[in-house]
DNA sequence: TAGATTGTTAATCGATTAACAATC
DNA sequence: TAGATTGTTAATCGATTAACAATC
C-alpha cells in the first residue's frame, strides 16, 4: 500500500464531520456527487480519497452513510480511547480541561500539570493540577498516550522534551512554535496563524477595493 | 499582479514567527538557504514566496531580518488595529478573552455576548458580557471589524449570520462546522480536526509497527 | 574583479480533475 | 437489461524544486 498523502489525511476529519451530520439527519445513502456539492469538493477527488483506503461504496448505488462514517472513524483512530494530560493550566489549558466534546470521541483528560504554586492542588472540572515532578509517575501509572502543551511559548520546547522523556508518544501543541521531534508524533495548532491569515484576507479585500476605484 | 496562491499565504505566518524569533535573537541578516534550514523548507520556495510580493532581498547578500519581518507584517495586515467581539462566552470564549498575546499584534477584544442570563452582566479580564440584543449597537459604536464565534456547534451558523447582519466584515470561527459566507471573510479553526489528525498519526505509527513484525 | 546570493525562468513532481470501463 | 455510480486509469493543472543569469 503506497503512502497516503498529507492532503488526503487533512481532509479526513472534514469527511467525518459531514458524514456525522448526515447520519444525525437520518440520511442513509449518498453519492460522491451529492457529497461533493455539500462539501464543496470535486466528486472525483472524493472517490480518489476513499480509494486510498480501499473503496467503501457500491457501484451504481453510492455510499452508505453509516458504513462510510464508521470506516473513516476507524481510519482516524477514533474508535480507540486516549488518555491525555495537559501541561500548563493557564487560560487555554483550563478551557481544554473543561471542554467535553473531546471525551465524546474518546479523548480523556486524566490530569494536569503546572509550575505555579497557586495552581497546583486545585482542580478544574474534576481534573486535578499536579506539580511537574509527578508527571513521570502519573504517565506510567495511567497509561497516558497524549500530552497537550498549553505553556507559554518559552517553555514549550522543554515541555515537549519532558513529555517525550516520560514516554508520551504524541503531543498536541498549542504554544506558538513549531515543535518537531524524532520519536514523538506532534501536531502543532498555531491559533495565531489562523488569525493572521484572516487578517491577510481582510487587507487583501481592501487592496482589491482600492484597485477597483 | 497575479493572485497569490493559498499555499503561499498559509506559509506567511510561519515566516513571520521565525523572523520575529531571529529579530529577538539579534540576528541582522539571513540568506534564503539559512532560513530554509531553520524552517525546514526549500530555499527556492522561500525566494519564490517572497517574490510573490516583490523581492525583499539584496543579491549577493541575503535579507535583512528586520526589513523582511516588517514587510511580512505589512502583508499580513499586522500593522493595523482590529476591534473584536466574542460571541459565546463558554470555556473557549473566556480563554480567548483572557489571552493577551493577540493584543500584542493589534487584535483587541472590546466586548462579549452570550445568551445566558448567568453570564450577561459579568466580565472576564475587563471584557464585559452583554446580551445578544445589544450586539448591533455595540458593533456600530465601536467600529468592530472582527467577530469571534465560540458558541456551541448548533448556534454557530445563525451567529455568523447575525454578525454579518451587524456589519462585521470578518469572522474567526471556533465552532466545529465550516462556515462559508458571501460577503464576509471567514477563517474556520477546527480544533478537533487537528486532534483527529494526531489520532490518525498515532494509529498510522501502530499500523507500520504491525507490518514490520 | 571574484564570490555570493538573489530574482526568475525552466523542469519536475505531485495533486486534482476528467474520462470511462467495471459492476451493482 | 438499462441506468446509475463507483473504482481506476489517464490528462491536466498547479506547486515545488532546480538551474542559472543578474547583480550587489
Amino acid at each position: 500500500m503506497k503512502k497516503v498523502s498529507d492532503a488526503v489525511i487533512r481532509r479526513l476529519p472534514k469527511y467525518y464531520r459531514h458524514l456525522a451530520e448526515l447520519e444525525r439527519e437520518g440520511v442513509e445513502k449518498i453519492s460522491s456527487s451529492e457529497l461533493s456539492k455539500k462539501m464543496g469538493l470535486n466528486a472525483s477527488q472524493i472517490r480518489q480519497d476513499f480509494n486510498c483506503f480501499g473503496g467503501f461504496g457500491q457501484q451504481g448505488f453510492g455510499y452508505y452513510v453509516k458504513v462510510l462514517k464508521g470506516e473513516i472513524q476507524s481510519i482516524l483512530g477514533l474508535k480507540n480511547r486516549y488518555n491525555a494530560i495537559i501541561v500548563g493550566m493557564g487560560n487555554i489549558g483550563q478551557a481544554l480541561a473543561s471542554y467535553d466534546n473531546f471525551a465524546r470521541e474518546g479523548f480523556f483528560v486524566l490530569g494536569a500539570f503546572d509550575v505555579s504554586k497557586d495552581l497546583v492542588g486545585r482542580s478544574v472540572k474534576g481534573v486535578s493540577i499536579m506539580p511537574m515532578e509527578q508527571m513521570k509517575g502519573f504517565v506510567e501509572q495511567n497509561d497516558v498516550n497524549l500530552g497537550i502543551i498549553c505553556t507559554p511559548e518559552q517553555y514549550a520546547a522543554q515541555t515537549a522534551q519532558m513529555l517525550s522523556d516520560c514516554g508520551v508518544k504524541a503531543i498536541w501543541n498549542f504554544a506558538p512554535i513549531d515543535i518537531q521531534m524524532e520519536s514523538t508524533i506532534v501536531e502543532n495548532v498555531h491559533l495565531s496563524d489562523s488569525l493572521y491569515i484572516l487578517s491577510y484576507r481582510i487587507n487583501e479585500q481592501m487592496r482589491l477595493d482600492d484597485t477597483k476605484e
